[in-house]
Parts: C-alpha cells; sequence; structure tokens
DNA sequence: CCATTTCGGGACCATTCGGTCCTGAATTGG
DNA sequence: CCAATTCAGGACCGAATGGTCCCGAAATGG
C-alpha cells in the first residue's frame, strides 16, 4: 500500500503519506491532461452533454476509454471539469481584456459586437458552454447547478468590474446599481448567443446590441 | 385498397380519392390527439429533446408505442409538432393578452416581470421551449432550425406589434426601431429565463427586468 | 537487467436507445 | 351476427449507450 500520486496536475491530490515524497516509478503519462481536456471541453460546447457521446469524446480527447476513465472519472465528472475550465479560462480571458483596454465602456461594446458579428454557421455559432450548460441542464442536476451558478458569477463579477470602471471614467451614470447593470450584461450574452442560434443576420445582431447598450447609459 | 382516412386533426392528408367521402368504418381512435401532443409537449419542455427518452414519450402521452408511431412518426417529428404546437399556443396567448391590456407597454413590462417572478425551483423554470430548442439544437438539424426561426419569427411579430401600439400611446419613442427593439425583447426573454435556470434570486431578476426596460424609453 | 508501476487498447458487460411488426381485441357499418 | 377495419400492447430488433476490467507492452528507478 503506497502513497497515491497522480502526477496529473488537475486531479493530483494528497494524502498523508505524502510527505514521505512520491516516487515517480512507472510509465510516465503519454498524453497532454491539459490538452485532453479542452478537446473534450470542445466537443462538450459544440454538441452539448446528452447528445456527445463517450466515442466523440474518445475522438476529442486522444485517449483511450481506460485512460479517460482513470484520468477524469466519468461523463459527468469530466463534464464538470470542463465547464470549471471553460469558465476560468473564458471569465480570465475577459479580464486580461478589459484590463488591456482604454475604454471599459468600449471593452463592453467591442464585446458585445463580436458576439453579433459570429459568423452563420454552425461550429462558430455554438453559444456559451456556461449558459448552454444553463439551458441544457436547468435546475435538475445539483452537481452541475452549482458550478454553473458559481461560473455565472464569475462572468458577472467581470462585468461588474467592467461597469464599475466606466463609471469612474464618466462613461456610466454613477448612480446606476453595478451589480444589476452586471448581471442585465450576462443575460443579454445569453440571449444574444442564443437568438444568433436561430439564424439572425449579422446587422440584426447589431441592432440587437445597439439597442441593449443604450440601457447603460 | 381504400382512400387513407386519418380521423386524426392534425396529420389528416387527403388522396385523390378522397371526394368519394371518408366512411369512418372500423374502431375510432381511443384517445385525444391534441392532449397526447400537448402531454409529449410537457415532457419536451422539461427535460430537452435529448434527454427526453421514447419512456417518458408514452407516459406523457398515455399512448402505446404503436400508437405513438402510427399518430405522430418518429421522435424529431413528434418533437417538431410540439415545437409548432408550442409556439402557435404561446404567441396566441400573447396577443390575447396584448389585445385585452389598455397599456402595451403594460403588457410588455408585466409579461417580463411574471418571468422573474418564477419560483426557484426545477419544474417551474423550465424556459421557453423554442429558445431551449435553439440552444439544444443550434443550426445542426435544419429541420429544425426552419422551426425554430419562424417560432422566434412569430414572438418577435407579437413583441413588434406591443412595441408599435406603445410607440402610439406615447410610451415608447416613436423614432425607435421597433423591429430591433422586438428582436432585443425576445433576446431579453431568452437571456432571462436562462439566468433563472442559474438559480438566480427573484428580487435579481427583477432587477434586471428594470433595466432591460429602461432601454425602451 | 530486473522489479515495479502504469500505460494503451480492446474485449466485454448490462442497459437503454429509437424503431418495427405481429397479434388478438375492440369497435364499427351493414 | 358478420365482415371490415383499426385499435392497443408488447415481443422483438440491431445498434449504440455509458461503464468495467483484463492483459500484454512500455517505461521507469534501482
Amino acid at each position: 500500500m503506497v502513497s497515491p500520486c497522480n502526477t496529473s496536475p488537475g486531479l493530483t491530490f494528497w494524502t498523508f503519506w505524502s510527505h514521505i515524497g512520491c516516487m515517480s516509478v512507472g510509465r510516465p503519462l503519454q498524453f497532454d491532461p491539459r490538452a485532453s481536456l479542452e478537446g473534450a471541453m470542445e466537443a462538450f460546447w459544440s454538441r452539448g452533454y446528452e447528445a456527445t457521446s463517450l466515442q466523440d469524446l474518445l475522438a476529442a480527447t486522444g485517449l483511450s476509454k481506460s485512460s479517460l476513465y482513470r484520468e477524469f472519472g466519468d461523463k459527468q465528472q469530466l463534464f464538470a471539469h470542463c465547464l470549471d475550465h471553460y469558465c476560468r479560462r473564458q471569465a480570465e480571458a475577459m479580464h486580461q481584456r478589459l484590463e488591456h483596454s482604454d475604454s471599459a465602456l468600449g471593452f463592453i461594446e467591442q464585446l458585445f459586437y463580436n458576439i453579433a458579428d459570429t459568423p452563420r454557421n454552425e461550429a462558430q455559432r455554438r453559444g456559451c458552454l456556461l449558459m448552454n450548460t444553463a439551458s441544457e441542464f436547468g435546475l435538475s442536476e445539483p452537481e452541475i447547478t452549482d458550478r454553473v451558478a458559481s461560473g455565472k458569477a464569475a462572468f458577472a463579477r467581470v462585468f461588474r468590474a467592467a461597469v464599475e470602471r466606466a463609471q469612474g471614467e464618466g462613461d456610466i451614470p454613477a448612480e446606476r446599481n453595478s451589480k444589476a447593470l452586471a448581471d442585465y450584461l450576462v443575460s443579454n450574452m445569453s440571449g444574444l448567443r442564443n437568438l444568433l442560434k436561430t439564424g439572425m443576420e449579422r446587422r440584426d445582431a447589431r441592432a440587437v446590441v445597439a439597442t441593449m447598450l443604450a440601457a447603460l447609459r
């Protein structure tokens, strides 16, 4: 009986034997867990949870079935990891873009117009994995619902920071409730992306964005 | 060989023998096709397309497997009928409520606040079947995509009528583009309902609605 | 070179999937 | 009562589902 030592970054955990040290004997990982996770995320993002089969996941990750189960557990656990990864990645990217933008309102505007400009094909108009998940699962699976809630909160936090910076920059009235505006932006993000899935034209989408932005002033 | 005569209202079709007349010999329908369709619609509405099994549909319709297939065809055809039925029913109900409302803007406000007030449980926060479908299928299945597009158009039409009436009543500036506002309302309907699926509190949802309504003025 | 460890692939599992079809019962008009 | 018709239920189907497990191969530290 030896201290379990998993070399995978994401799933490593430490027992009370861990101070002994983790001797890496045996065959090392032959794949990049991050890349595999990313691949699975892409698959779920494109097709949703139910419609993504294990076959799809094997193809997307490049793993064998046994490797996938050993590394990520069952389908739902893998999905949970993908969702977390997506939210962290996406929220961080938004945060970065906000930081490097000289106008917070400009950041918001560009973000939404970029979404409105999404080309009209299936591969690109796949929505937001987080809100897709909210739509598919709703409040049915607590395991998922919790992650969706915290993911949504992460997005809202970035939006709120953007709103408050825009208020400091004089682009949004200071008396507006930044939390409500942040939720409003999340709502419109979801709504707009969903509308794009109905096949809406680019110019119509841009008109919706313009209308939505008017509420910020 | 006799002229096929289907007593079901939804699926009746006429051959070139139909002028002979449709003699209703044999055992008549033992179920109400409308009620069965409604039941199937409820099931799809609650669980989505993929997650709803034939077993679920049999339970929801009260039909035997053979009856269901004879009456509605396969799962996807049944779903298409349910989606059409939902859009017709829902758009008509909205239209009625608009007609009987003395303020078009009030109609819009009440509609959205009612959504925001949806109790926080799984059964009630199941979103809008149309937008759920857009989310689940996206642009992948042409058969579905077309229906989603026309369903969305039906909703937008009601909203547009409401906006234009509100403009006539002086509640929305006449120079605002009613088509863009209508799409904006559809977008927010979808976004708000999706946000509710993340477990959002009632008061936060109402704050989002208030923000969204501000864009109309 | 060897003992140890974990790799990857696939055989195998029961279950469920959507879907077809057969059969006896039920209900009709004549 | 009979012939005609179509009902409802379930047996049955192949395929695919998510998931487990075994085994030879491979890569390690000593």
